[in-house]
DNA sequence: CCCATTTGGGTGAGCGCTCAACCTTCTCGC
DNA sequence: GCGAGAAGGTTGAGCGCTCACCCAAATGGG
């Protein structure tokens, strides 16, 4: 590999402001969640997606994928919310090497509870600082850069017909109660 | 705390876009810096930092702190950066608490060697898919978000003299060897 | 049918980060 | 100058992630 082009002034400065906010951002809002909830960032998203889910129950695989997760990622994750109580695994009837990760009844009142204050930081960190047009913005942008980064790695998806994804689900920043 | 403002329609998209885009990207970026160089990326900015520092030194608190990062985690990275033999630590002669990191000679061809392919990497997964308008307003956001995020952080801030980062120093994306 | 391959999932080692404690050296009011 | 507190830095435990490897069940071509 010779010379590429290096960044010019302004892109280097938004790379390295990028850098900064995303390590920040992420930063506090984990402290905060923990702070409040006891909850790492990481728990949050799996049992958010859980809690999207018809009967809260996800075969692991698919829990994987719409969390942008390895297996072994969430394997090990699954594992401690089951050593939680937040989370029960469930083997599938119809495949005997299959398994479900289904969302306790204790999971959800967690998540419930978690997810009022995780919002409001959401708020004051992120969109607070934005004026709507910049908001908006964002998302184009990040929209961008996932469309490029999934192409990507679209070498192998090979559409199994058992995924279901993309199918409009709720999300985690609206109150659980109204996802089960 | 009561019910907090839940995220609208485009503020949850543009949240689940940014949740997903940094965390692809900085995973993606992190894979090919491995594979191409075997320096990840946590090694990889301090080693920047110290290229672009005099002498390629700098106090490990002043590098903790351009590095965004805590004493701690520095005092364990640094550690390992010079079992690798790309740092190495030096005590100040006028405060004897003190430590310099030192950039190596190995450090500074390690670095050299891999900032091609990590520029190549962050300009097609990143810049490639915005167009320059994107660029700049991507700069402008992240800038407000890494503003609100230091102000919440200043209460203990004091203007501490022996501070002299913020002086428009080289960056990562630039030449190593332009930046001794 | 049967065996090779693929797929779903789990495991363990090793690394890096966080958090809380710790030691040492400075600083500064008195 | 001295004692309390602050500042610089390190350490160790514990957790979570990655990577490579493993096993069992399903599939499919011959």
């Amino acid at each position: 590999m010779t010379e590429p082009r290096w960044l010019d002034q302004d892109e280097h400065h938004t790379w390295r402001s990028y850098l900064a906010a995303t390590r920040l951002l992420s930063a506090q809002l984990d402290r905060e969640l923990q702070r409040d909830s006891g909850i790492p960032q990481s728990y949050y998203e799996i049992l958010v997606r859980l809690s999207e889910s018809p009967d809260r129950r996800l075969r692991m695989s698919d829990l994987a994928e719409v969390s942008d997760s390895s297996r072994s990622r969430l394997s090990h994750a699954v594992a401690r919310l089951v050593a939680n109580g937040w989370v029960e695994r469930e083997s599938c009837p119809t495949d005997r090497r299959g398994a479900f990760a289904v969302l306790t009844d204790a999971g959800f009142e967690a998540l419930t509870n978690a997810a009022p204050a995780h919002v409001s930081s959401v708020r004051s960190h992120l969109f607070d600082r934005l004026s709507r047009e910049q908001m908006l913005q964002l998302g184009e942008i990040t929209d961008a850069i996932v469309a490029g980064l999934r192409e990507s790695s679209v070498e192998i998806e090979q559409e199994c017909t058992s995924r279901q994804h993309e199918r409009g689900v709720l999300h985690e920043e609206q109150p659980p109660s109204r996802v089960a």
